[in-house]
RNA sequence: GGGAGCAUAGCUCAGCUGGGAGAGCAUCUGCCUUACAAGCAGAGGGUCAUAGGUUCGAGCCCUAUUGUUCCCACCA
């Protein structure tokens, strides 16, 4: 049944009924029978506490576009759906709306927090969800999934028992990254360094025993509180002697001493190193080596300890200010610098990190980036631009152990038992609460884990794994991975880690990389400079398709892009100006044409096989650019051929046709416009369907219609090169009447001479006629008036008997500017011709296209020169 | 400190493995031509950052320089 299309487009209005149909009709559930077999993608899960962003939205866009392309390729295909718990993020949000209630986390107790978790989850969880409906997004939500939800935590205890059992999950005391406002550690990919301007303070250790002192430099004072010792480096001359000695630490009055460390550098600050193990990471190392005792001088919330009465209970901060009053007035502070340094800080909250020694689980990455680092090497993983595998390596081959727990309720609870009376820890799929060696009662770690460690296994553990299912067996490994640049590290090298690890194959061949969506100046969207575009607002001003298509256009992968106002309008322009070319090829397609048909050949004109030979190229160049994932590409490709070929000239040509050919002209006319529908479905998935819904169609739907395919049928190399001289020529008759000021509403006769007559002949002149002003056309063989305006065109000479409104010299003149061009072409060509070089190495192909060009040309300045010499008689 | 990207028309950006510089927007001119003024027709506008090199031929490949953005790294 065709449809009716209204006189305006209205996007809110067709976007939400069509989205209904396609979800009722299961469009978007993988198909059963495939000959060309399977092809998925899993989405980046987003956050539980997000609002759709324009990075989503140009997320999405790449991932639907390729899904759906895929789709009317004939693959069965998934685009799986969920998100994730964000174990941070979300607990942040709670506790936060817990605090306007005057209560905290501990208050209401574990149990009750992550009630109002869930309850918050079942309450906002689905909002992102239903804005990803609102892009076209084609995904199977009959498979939706949450990173929390009984399937992934199955697969979480399984990945983490593995792991344990192997030995590459361990327990212990380290350095770890520590955020005093999150209150829990994060690793060392959630660390952003920030430049900050401080200062450098110099401080005097006097040396035990008299005889002066040493000299040590910091950029943060309070944590001297901490310190164990003051190492050297042990190649240096000026301390050599000191070795072995020790220093009263100010203050504090303990004696520590000086070590021999290679961590001092004999070049930097005075050579000797304060070391404080438990709130440094390198100092950690030193304490390590030298046996050195451990000194905690801050508290979880970085606040001075017991330990150190007089500054008890100070924040960071103010101890800082404290000790350094204190250290000035005891004469120990000796020099004060300015210091622009990079301050850790947590990526969620932006506070500064405290390093902190605790007791945490970590992964070994070593044995588990080896093999992960391989997959990209040898090509079974590809990132598309390929850049980012530098990026890539760089990451893995220096990774260091991955911190993944939590000290958080809001996650995957750390399958780790420990029993309350012989110590023993168990760690198991299943609760454990009895102790295997003592039978004591058994506790749970507290702590929950990394939310990057549940993502991680996203692409296999969604679809049942640690079960072999249908789903995993049809579409595992996946196929394109559509991410950002920014979580390469978070996400990506995890999940191929995890799935080279525990499925022993790759998660997906290919990891499309796409940037940064900006404002107008390049600027970061950010909620706190207030320059973020809301996808939603678009969306209902201008319609998703128009969003999609302004997010796409002329995007290449890797590379940020700005998004601006004026590119959205030229995006609804776009849509415009299909639903109104539609609106006029319906208004002429009389509603008995209802199949599919193309007239046969010798009923083509023309016109018909020029476009439908435009459109066979071009079917046959976006699928090679879509499928090298040049989506950017391929839809200017699509833009150009819709208004530049399909409305600007064929439409235009067409018109005459309607009152004398109507059903072959209207065939042709509906082919073309429907499989540039089809074409162009993947990117504008609602406006595509409605027009392809009203014209003659077979099938159901253009979702699941096939995708159009390029054949040698419709190459039809001559009239091409035909219609191509026609629109030289009426563009040159345009081009010289705009050039005199002639009104369009002024019509003339034209005379055209002409030895292409395959070309020119009085088929055509009904496109003079419509296009060019032209009341009647004469094809000559010859032709004299040199009172006739005389225009050059490709085969072709066309004369108009405008001579009252010819201005001789101004002619003359110009001709003189077209000649020389002619002749300087002609001297580039015989200057490249008469290289030896050139003619011996370039290829025949171009050294042909260069002769034929000169001949051209040389035509031209002939046809040229007699017309100057007709005006000058 | 290490690494990567970018630099092309006034603006935003395309330009595939090297073969006579492109689009959209903006500007200027003329048009209500029976789908579209969110439109149609026409025009102007570029030493492809700079300097070398490879090549018959460079926006594209190589080297250096400048500017700019980003990533990584424990600079006490």
């Amino acid at each position: 049944m065709r449809k009716e299309l209204e006189k305006n487009y209205d996007p809110s209005k067709i976007e939400k009924e069509t989205y209904q149909t396609w979800c009722e009709n299961g469009y978007f559930l993988p198909r059963e029978n495939s000959t060309k077999g399977n092809y998925s993608i899993v989405i980046p899960p987003p956050n539980i506490t997000g609002q759709l962003h324009m990075g989503h939205a140009l997320d999405n866009t790449l991932q639907d576009t390729l899904i759906r392309y895929k789709r009317m390729k004939g693959f069965s295909t998934l685009w799986l759906p969920g998100t994730d718990h964000a174990s941070i993020a979300t607990e942040a949000k709670i506790v936060e709306a817990m605090r306007k209630e005057g209560l905290t986390k501990e208050d209401i107790g574990r149990e009750k927090f992550l009630e109002r978790a869930w309850d918050w989850k079942k309450q906002y969880g689905g909002r992102i969800v239903e804005q990803l409906k609102k892009m076209g997004s084609s995904c199977d939500w009959s498979r939706e999934r949450f990173t929390l939800d009984e399937g992934c935590s199955e697969a979480v205890r399984e990945v983490f028992k593995r792991l344990y059992d192997k030995g590459l999950i361990y327990r212990g005391e380290r350095i770890i990254n520590w955020c005093p406002h999150c209150k829990t550690s994060i690793s060392n990919a959630e660390v952003d360094y920030k430049e900050l301007q401080g200062h450098f303070w110099h401080i005097r250790y006097p040396l035990v025993g008299g005889g002066g002192f040493v000299e040590v430099a910091t950029t943060r004072p309070e944590t001297m509180l901490g310190d164990t010792a003051v190492a050297v480096n042990p190649s240096d001359e000026r301390y050599k002697d000191m070795i072995g000695k020790y220093v009263v630490l100010p203050l504090v009055g303990r004696r520590i001493p000086i070590v021999a460390d290679e961590h001092a550098q004999l070049d930097k600050g005075t050579g000797c190193v304060k070391i404080t193990p438990a709130h440094d990471p390198n100092d950690f190392e030193v304490g390590r080596r030298c046996h050195l005792p451990m000194e905690v001088v801050l508290t979880e919330e970085a606040k001075i300890t017991e330990n150190y009465p007089k500054y008890a209970g100070m924040d960071r901060y103010e101890a800082r200010k404290a000790v350094l009053e204190d250290l000035k007035e005891g004469g120990y502070l000796c020099e004060i610098e300015d210091l622009s340094h990079e301050v850790g800080t947590c990526y969620r909250c932006g506070t500064t990190i405290e390093p902190m020694i605790s007791l945490q689980w970590f992964v070994k990455m070593e044995p588990l980036a080896k093999p992960a680092v391989e997959a990209v090497r040898d090509g079974r993983i590809k990132f598309v631009p390929e850049r980012f595998d530098k990026n890539y390596f760089h990451w893995m081959e220096n990774t260091q152990d991955w911190c993944i727990s939590r000290q958080l309720w809001w996650g995957h609870r750390i399958p780790a038992f420990y029993c309350d009376s012989c110590g023993e820890t168990v760690v198991s799929k299943d609760d454990c609460t009895v102790c295997p060696k003592c039978g004591g009662h058994m506790t749970q770690d507290p702590d929950t884990l990394d939310t990057w460690f549940s993502s991680a296994l996203w692409p296999f553990s969604t679809m049942g794994w640690p079960h072999e299912t249908e789903d995993l067996k049809k579409f595992y490994p996946t196929n394109t991975l559509v991410t950002g640049y920014d979580i390469i590290t978070f996400w990506v090298s995890r999940m191929i880690f995890s799935a080279l690890e525990y499925t022993d194959k790759i998660p997906f061949d290919t990891v499309l990389i796409h940037g940064l969506v900006r404002d107008a100046q390049g600027r970061k969207m950010s909620k706190s400079l207030g320059n973020g575009i809301d996808p939603l607002d678009i969306i209902s001003q201008y319609g998703a398709d128009a969003l999609r298509f302004a997010l796409l256009t002329g995007n290449s992968p890797g590379n940020d892009m700005r998004f601006s106002p004026e590119k959205i309008e030229a995006a609804r322009n776009f849509t415009n100006k299909i639903w109104n070319a539609s609106r006029f090829a319906l208004m002429n397609i009389p509603e008995t044409l209802e199949d599919t048909a193309l007239p046969k050949e010798e009923d083509m004109r023309i016109e018909d096989k020029w476009i439908l030979s435009k459109l066979n190229t071009l079917v046959k160049e976006v699928t090679e650019n879509i499928e090298k994932y040049e989506l950017g590409v391929a839809l200017a490709k699509l833009y150009d051929f819709i208004w530049n070929n399909f409305c600007d000239w064929y439409i235009e040509v067409l018109k005459p046709r309607f009152a004398d050919d109507c059903e072959n002209a209207c065939r042709v006319l509906s082919y073309v416009l429907r499989t540039s529908m089809e074409l162009l479905h993947p990117y504008m998935p609602f406006i595509t369907e409605t027009i392809w819904q009203a014209l003659p169609h077979d099938g159901e739907s253009i979702v699941v219609t096939d995708y159009p395919e390029y054949t040698e049928a419709f190459n039809f190399p001559n009239e091409e090169r035909s219609m191509e001289r026609l629109i030289s020529a009426i563009r040159a008759i345009r081009n010289r009447r705009a050039e005199m000021n002639v009104a369009p509403s002024k019509k003339a006769k034209l005379f055209i001479v002409t030895n292409d007559n395959a070309t020119f002949n009085p088929a055509v002149t009904p496109f003079f006629q419509k296009l060019a002003s032209a009341s009647e056309v004469e094809y000559l063989a010859d032709f004299h008036d040199e009172r006739a305006v005389q225009i050059v065109a490709d085969h072709a000479v066309i004369y108009i008997p405008l001579a009252e409104m010819i201005d001789f010299d101004a002619e003359i003149a110009r001709l003189n500017k077209e000649r020389s061009k002619m002749v300087s072409e002609i001297e580039r060509i015989d200057k490249k011709l008469s290289n030896e070089g050139f003619v011996a190495k370039a290829p025949a192909a171009v050294i042909e296209g260069e002769r034929k060009k000169r001949e051209g040309y040389a035509d031209k300045l002939k046809t040229i020169d007699e017309s100057i010499a007709k005006y000058r008689s």
